[in-house]
DNA sequence: GGGTAAAGTCTACATTGTAGATAAGGCAGT
DNA sequence: ACTGCCTTATCTACAATGTAGACTTTACCC
């Protein structure tokens, strides 16, 4: 039933270009954005390329490496300058550029997450651990000394990861019906047992992520500043 | 080449006791906990429990309201006492808590953070909302506009799942070898990319989740208390 | 008994990741 | 032009998965 005319929906003219790992995480991220990591399927990914599905192991070991090549893809979006000397400005933009990335893919953002749970740090893709590097960079060039960096970095990600998944949530449903939505869903509780989640509806449906990371950012690199501090290497 | 005594290893004497929910859960867990996510197929859920994989959807729509179930389950074992008039300590406890819960089913987090991204926050288990509801009551209680209070949930929680992810990820291998292996890892990275990492591999070995959490929420909670504040309501 | 509903089982199928053997193209050297 | 070789792509095949739908067993009530 299938005439060697009927291609994947894709580009290519017949088969020609050789692939690249490029093309090939190109084409999955687009998948996973579109349909959603569960959708991106060896099959439907050489489907979507014009080649065979057992030509992508040789641009990926097999599937989970493959999905890393796609973190790894849009980590590489997240720009960050370490030697920015207004630290805490670096730290601002890049928690906004994190969350507009994350946002961009929100598909992505369970990968993001949950990928490094099961990789050791030191095996990491090393387009993950570049942000890490950097942002140490950026704090130690501060004055941080380099234990205490570790600490900042870990409340600054871990608040911003936190976040990301936070706003993620509630933001599911596109942002026309979200309100009616949100509120058919609330409805269904029962009143008993949640009268304030319930009479909460209408500040829930009003939520600006954007304020709510900025202001969170604020409260906690204030607070780690004087807590730690630069004094260690002032003296 | 299955006799009829060829049992799952589990429990059961023979075909007897009617199975229920709660038994179907408990060992959905067990499986999760000693294997991870993806050992927790029906068929083996089946076995381990003497039964045809096909009896498990009757106390569960799919797999994936399976999953929903486990980490209801799990969640029910965080109690939170929404009258306590120590807010800041409770939430401390509770952060606490939450924290244990993550290092005893380590296996479980990703589907902790990750599900409700899936589902819309009116449709998701009651388990799973009952924390977001008594915290909400606490910090209304404790003197917190409502809509204050969403606020400072968010921050809260956002940094303890932020934490729990970041705590996790370092602590993969066994903390025996640890340090060994940790070493290992970072040691195949390029030294003149990530020098400030590779230095601070002694730190990473010594990582200490529970202060990092506290210190955190000391910060977090003092922040956002100085800044809402409980002002709104004392005029 | 006979009937009814619940609980459990059997069979079957479409989809998945991927191993292993096989081809198809390009490019060297002679 | 022929031969060998290496990279790239394809074909075939298999085991594992979730789950639909028909069936069987069990328990119990009148």
């Amino acid at each position: 039933m299938d005439s060697p005319e009927t291609r994947g929906a894709s580009a290519q003219p017949r088969s020609k270009t050789p692939l690249s790992r490029e093309t090939v995480l190109a084409k999955a991220l687009e998948l996973v954005d579109s349909d959603g990591v569960d959708a991106l399927t060896m099959r439907r990914l050489g489907q979507e390329l014009g080649r065979d599905p057992m030509s992508l192991y040789r641009y990926a070991e097999n599937r989970a490496a493959l999905l890393d090549g796609v973190t790894e893809l849009v980590l590489d979006d997240l720009c960050i300058e370490p030697e920015d000397p207004d630290w805490k400005e670096q730290l601002r933009t890049i928690a906004h550029n994190l969350r507009l990335l994350a946002l961009r893919h929100p598909n992505l953002v369970p990968l993001l997450v949950t990928r490094p749970l099961s990789t050791p740090l030191g095996l990491r893709p090393l387009g993950t651990l570049r942000p890490l590097e950097q942002i140490l960079s950026l704090l130690i060039a501060a004055g941080f000394k380099p234990s205490d960096a570790l600490h900042v970095y870990r409340a600054y990600y871990g608040f911003l990861y936190g976040h990301i998944l936070n706003e993620l949530q509630e933001f599911i449903v596109d942002p026309e019906e979200n309100e009616a939505l949100l509120r058919l869903g609330l409805h269904r509780l029962p009143p008993k047992e949640f009268p304030r989640l319930r009479a909460l509806a209408p500040a829930l449906a009003e939520y600006d992520g954007l304020n709510e990371l900025d202001q969170g950012i604020t409260i906690l690199l204030s607070g780690l500043e004087t807590q730690l501090s630069l004094k260690a290497n002032r003296s």
